[in-house]
DNA sequence: ATGTTAAAGGTCAAAGAAGGTCATAACGTC
DNA sequence: GACGTTATGACCTTCTTTGACCTTTAACAT
């Protein structure tokens, strides 16, 4: 985890935890100061790992006092994860998506890591694109299926 | 075993010997470097030696941060998983032996229930008969597949 | 109110930093 | 000398990092 990218991720991912509020607000400029980094980096973090898959909303402000604000999207205990994430799918599920899914369902602590590992192989192109029509069709299809047996109660 | 890739390969093999953990990370080119080598020659050293049917797995990642990942399976104990890995390399399952094998990996507490029923699920025809153009050979290819993830050390 | 300006954040393309692939050359062995 | 194995280098793909340029908004001046 030597890069800029991962340590920003990092360095969020724990303010994150330590906010109870379930949200922090910074700014772009100061943020890319602490990494001396370019301000677009910041950017870069926030697309690539705070993503809605992954459970995360980031709204942001310009002009002077200007901010982001990276939410962590709340597990809603009330109604059937299942759902929740049903709409997150669609219809078609890139392996990427899975990926964000995955870690999703690993810090609620929803699968273990052996768990997600099996998953991650099932959704992996090179399991799902061989002799496939729609590799993302199917995909989306399996991760559905694969949630609501996760969402069986007589399974432990 | 003057040559190179024997040399790489045996000092690979001491410090993942070394790594309580299961698996280690390095650098393709940091190794090239102490090797003094073309940084392809890693590859067909990884290529030729830490092969699944070895024992072994390769993960990797490109860009800025990049890293090659060797996690050791954790079956010599007991080959007869690599037989039936070896066996469904290039054949056909049928959800009905998907099922038999699945039983047997449960009785042998490889799997726990909840992972069995995951992998009933992805094997299941309602998974895998959808838009595929030999469900079989796919039901095949990726029980292998997640077999030798189940092996994997550097899980659980 | 209205226009101006400065202070944010946004976008995108190009450069950089890894690892991957493949054809081919070199090496060893029989 | 033929064949299998090993080694190299040119070229490719993926992921990261940077910088130039754009858009939005608050604050300020008039």
């Amino acid at each position: 985890m030597g890069n800029l990218a991962d340590r920003i991720e990092a360095y969020l991912l724990r303010i994150l935890e330590e906010s109870d509020e379930g949200f922090v607000v910074l700014q772009r400029g100061v943020l890319a100061g602490e990494f001396s980094c370019a301000p677009s980096q910041i950017n870069y973090v926030l697309g690539t790992r705070f993503t809605v898959e992954r459970g995360y909303l980031v709204e942001s402000r310009r002009g002077g006092g200007g901010y982001l604000r990276i939410v962590r999207l709340g597990w809603d205990h009330d109604n059937q994860f299942q759902n929740i994430i049903r709409q997150l799918i669609g219809s078609q599920l890139s392996y990427e998506r899975a990926l964000g899914l995955l870690k999703r369902l690993l810090q609620e602590e929803v699968v273990t890591t052996r768990e997600a590992a099996l998953i991650r192989t099932m959704m992996h192109p090179d399991s799902l694109d061989n002799g496939v029509v729609n590799p993302d069709v199917l995909r989306a299809h399996i991760m559905k299926r694969i949630l609501i047996t996760l969402s069986r109660e007589d399974l432990n």
